[in-house]
DNA sequence: CCGAAGTATTAAACCGGTTTAAACATCACG
DNA sequence: CGTGATGTTTAAACCGGTTTAATACTTCGG
């Protein structure tokens, strides 16, 4: 690979001058860049991003750490990144990916991280990645409430919990249902916390007694029953316990299949006789599949750009005031998994 | 942040000395390693990365550049992708997520990649990210078959894609069916090229006669028809022009909820009236709708994982021989959207 | 026509590590 | 005690760019 030094000889100019030809930090003369540039496609020339890095001290690349396990992630998670990339491609940035196999995480890596910022999606109540990226000074944006901001100089992109939660009860209250059932993702994300919080919360403004069938948690990832966990609570709820549910809020789209499936088994259907709300899925799928699914449009796209804005602001690519949390808007799509508690009813006497 | 003149200097030895209790490329006494490693401590100094790579030439990383748009992946993506992560991991390297909003692949970045090699996932027929690559001289391994392979001394992992349409015309053809229509992916993937071919070839096999309405391509990412090709292509061959198709292969999960909406509109059921088979799609989910969605399992995973070890071989990190090509096994995973012909005329006997 | 101000260019220092070649220490052996 | 073998440590060169401070070359007002 040619280098610098090559080019500055075949052109007669010094290094400095090529360097200031493909920064562009100074002007140089139509001449000697034309030269330069000739000089450069000839040779196949392209600086060396590596050295350039060493001296600016940015790599243009951020890191974005996405709690995974073994296993896929979602379909969120695919918009998400598709947001981040997009958006940080505006600002010539690359996006590393840091799904690191949570023991993983102990390692700091012996060598300094490669990046100039990071993006930290679904941080947990003590979440070591947090406290490693804050001990090598990388500056980062979470998605998803923090604990312990102060300590952080933390920036958050984050849905309204607490509203969503709000939303979907007043829509599902609206529909006459008292007797509730929330799959709620993992124990113990900030965001699934907080989501339990405003459910909590919202049953109360309904004056509903939370009782404890209400709440329920998605096993870890290397459990055996991740993924028949819709299907397991609502058959032991529903089935065994003989609660009378009339509406469930799952979390994700996957887990509403799952739930799907049991209500199916149990003889009931939805939504005559149970509603089905998904909080967080595949808007386009949903859309798709019989009965179509109510749900959330979380934006995650959104939720993506926004958080590499706000890190961009960090970074002091982006300039301006800027606050230091930002809310991405969220609002309930309407399709048919809903409704109220006594259509069974009245298409019985229809 | 401390440097390692800070930490060579305040334990009294050299820059080399305190390189080498690091990078372990060379033996050091234990008195002085430990007196290093107490100092960085303190220090909290950790190598910087970047300058470590500019001179070992190594930047821990690899690229994969996935076709995208402004939309979503799928889950084969994110399968994928995390095949890839995982195995990486394992031999100490990071991912850049490479997803080129296409116009900009033309901009050469203005500096070189700060990449070892890279994956090339779903190459076309006329790539321009494979002529970057190999105009910069970066080891790549591509995910599908690619043009021109002597050119760019290529390496490849992919499914045995005229084997998998034959696999499923096998399976489809013993169920009596002869009238299939195929719903292709995009029609500039190689990966989607060869599908047609094991298709028409597979048909020959059969001695059925190949016809226009039987192969389609899934339009630009950028169309409007992208996310209902599908249900459009359904409604017009099976609806408007009265084809009496009996099976459909779907190139994926979406297009094919698609398609069971149209079929659905048409009066027509699943698989009671049509058969409906998937290539590529998330098994878990397609588990759990109804019907449940027979498919083939084309185990993205695993193809990430074996192309980060093609590519491992081709840095040198792997030893040993290996061949240039290798092929993942695909199975059919039986579920209950295909069934016989007759089982409509079965059902009504009963 | 001179001095000031502005523009291009350059040589040398620098970024923070690794690597090389030489120096130094230690120890065993004849 | 000299010699060689082995094992550690070091000073200096190096990786390939950017940046600084000095220098040369223009332009322009008075």
């Amino acid at each position: 690979m040619a280098k610098i030094d090559d080019v500055a000889r075949l052109a007669g100019v010094s290094k400095g001058t090529v360097s200031n030809v493909f920064s562009q930090k100074r002007p140089t003369s139509k001449t000697v860049r034309e030269k330069v540039l000739q000089v450069s496609r000839e040779l196949n020339y392209v600086p060396n991003h590596i050295a350039r890095s060493l001296v600016t001290k940015k790599t243009m690349a951020i890191g974005l750490t996405i709690p995974h396990g073994n296993f896929f992630f979602s379909v969120f998670h695919n918009q998400f990144i598709n947001g981040v990339v997009l958006e940080a491609s505006i600002y010539g940035y690359r996006v590393l990916l840091d799904m690191i196999p949570v023991e993983e995480v102990k390692t700091p890596s012996l060598a300094s991280y490669p990046i100039d910022g990071a993006i930290v999606l679904g941080p947990t109540e003590e979440d070591e990645r947090i406290d490693l990226l804050h001990q090598n000074q990388v500056p980062f944006v979470t998605v998803g409430k923090i604990i312990n901001e102060g300590l952080y100089d933390a920036t958050t992109v984050n849905n309204d919990n607490d509203q969503i939660m709000r939303d979907i009860c007043d829509y599902l209250v609206g529909f006459g249902h008292r007797n509730m059932m929330f799959l709620n993702a993992g124990r113990h994300s900030t965001v699934s916390i907080e989501r339990t919080e405003g459910f909590v919360r919202a049953l109360q403004e309904h004056e509903i007694e939370l009782q404890p069938h209400m709440v329920h948690y998605k096993p870890g990832i290397h459990s055996d029953q991740y993924m028949t966990y819709g299907y397991d609570e609502t058959i032991r709820i529903l089935g065994e316990r003989k609660e009378r549910v009339t509406a469930i809020i799952a979390d994700d789209d996957r887990t509403a299949f799952s739930v799907m499936n049991a209500i199916n088994e149990l003889g009931y259907s939805v939504p005559d006789d149970i509603s089905l709300f998904v909080i967080c899925g595949d808007l386009s799928m949903m859309h798709q599949v019989t009965p179509s699914l109510t749900g959330m449009d979380l934006q995650p796209s959104e939720l993506g750009a926004q958080s590499v804005k706000q890190l961009m602001h960090k970074l002091g690519v982006l300039e301006g005031e800027y606050p230091d949390n930002c809310i991405v808007s969220s609002t309930i799509i309407e399709r048919s998994s809903c409704s109220p508690v006594y259509s069974r009813n009245e298409s019985v006497s229809t």
